[in-house]
DNA sequence: AACTATTAATTGATATATCAATAATTGACA
DNA sequence: TGTCAATTATTGATATATCAATTAATAGTT
């Protein structure tokens, strides 16, 4: 039976937890979907960084990112800046309106995170953490 | 750091692990994807399955399913039966060429679940999967 | 029986995932 | 220095995710 499968579990707990944030956002309005949040959050937490780097650092492809960015571009979420040195990419970096949004929001998403591993020891979390990693090397 | 978000590393390894069984599909030649793998196993392992049932089953949306069967049903490897009590839905199940395709791919399957979890103890798969249902529950 | 609500599947619209191909730029090095 | 290789971002094609709207069929109620 596939329920019984670990990796169908893992995703399995991927996918509740990103519509229940999805949900959210949409009930609070927020307009925006929980990937590109986490593009805006890792943009937040760099500086000048490309669009290679995002991908990596969101696992995601860079076709994919090109697009996501174009929306956020958009909705005047992030700014695309021309670098000097190297004239193939960009810097990547929060607007005006793009901090705000963050520092608006980040409360809600640190809640849906603290929520997700309520009843969890430190030890616990710790211990999953490190299992997780362990199958990410089995899988690499 | 998102890196450090326990979310964001099940999201990570539910990432790799699919992208792990993907390259092997198309190095063997499968021409299929593991969403649609997961679905036919689904449907091997059921009797006279509907379409809502599926869509339950892999957590996927019926829209989804909808069209991922549209494909499978190209690559005569299911049917989708009219049943008369409910002319409504339909009965899925797999064509002689699907029970066959199975059949030969599925130690294929096997020795990558098997690879995910290489090194874990019996207790450590317990464990983990129990970290995961609680999670699952925090969020539903 | 007639009306209404519900259900199962489909379709449309938009966002994302992935691979392949391409354009522009930069790097390597003979 | 000029050619070829590698890099970064983009675009196209196809598959999947999700929501909303629609269609056809069935269930429930009076």
């Amino acid at each position: 039976m596939i329920e019984e499968v670990i990796l169908f579990q893992i995703d399995k707990t991927s996918k509740v937890a990103k519509q229940y944030s999805q949900r959210e956002f949409d009930r609070l309005g927020l307009e925006i979907t929980v990937e590109q949040w986490i593009l805006l959050k890792i943009v937040h937490e760099s500086n000048d960084i490309s669009q290679k780097e995002l991908a990596e650092k969101s696992l995601r492809d860079p076709a994919s990112i090109t697009r996501t960015l174009d929306l956020l571009q958009k909705k005047e979420l992030i700014n695309r800046l021309p670098i000097p040195e190297n004239r193939r990419q960009y810097s990547i970096d929060l607007s005006k309106k793009g901090v705000v949004f963050i520092k608006t929001n980040m409360p809600l998403v640190d809640a849906h995170r603290k929520k997700s591993i309520e009843g969890l020891s430190e030890k616990e979390q710790r211990n999953l953490n490190e299992l997780l990693k362990r199958i990410q090397e089995n899988m690499s």
